[in-house]
DNA sequence: GCCAACGTTGGC
DNA sequence: GCCAACGTTGGC
């Protein structure tokens, strides 16, 4: 079981909207496609039913995690990709070799907002991806004791 | 809205 | 395969 850090931002998918969606899973995310070579083969390679991961929410006011996911369906082509006009559509994919990717997710919890600026504060967390200046990446993987230290810390 | 830090693109 | 130009991300 590995665990990771998925980031969305607000104005285009919450916490809330993951929370009211029918059995409270989605694709992720559902109108946005992950564009991201690195992503996609984090979803492609190492993502297994069941693996955990924290909902953060980014670019917005008070950016942190905010909820506990499960990975409820394996990597599958991301139908935007294929969708002429869309946002996402991308000329170089094909249904025969699709190039981009979505895993599904299902809420478990929404928790109260660790703000970014908490997780900065521990020290056991300073090797955390998500807090690397200049991170970029909206999936990675969070390890272990990362993983036990942020839910202790919550209960 | 600023801007640093990235990833991607495409000409060469 | 290099690298400048460009677009995007995301904290502030």
């Amino acid at each position: 079981m590995r665990y990771w850090l998925m980031k969305s931002e607000p104005s285009v998918f919450t916490i809330e909207d993951l929370e009211n969606s029918p059995l409270q899973t989605v694709k992720w995310i559902p109108t946005k496609g992950i564009r991201n070579y690195q992503a996609r083969n984090f979803m492609r390679d190492d993502m297994s039913l069941g693996d955990l991961a924290f909902f953060y929410q980014s670019n917005c006011d008070k950016p942190g995690i905010v909820g506990i996911m499960k990975i409820s369906r394996l990597a599958y082509p991301d139908p935007l990709q294929f969708i002429e006009g869309h946002k996402y559509f991308d000329p170089k994919s094909s249904i025969e070799k699709p190039r981009w990717l979505s895993v599904n997710v299902t809420l478990i919890k929404k928790i109260p907002l660790i703000e970014l600026k908490q997780l900065r504060a521990f020290p056991k967390l300073k090797s955390m991806l998500i807090l690397r200046e200049g991170n970029r990446l909206s999936i990675t993987p969070v390890l272990d004791d990362e993983w036990k230290f942020i839910t202790d810390a919550i209960n």
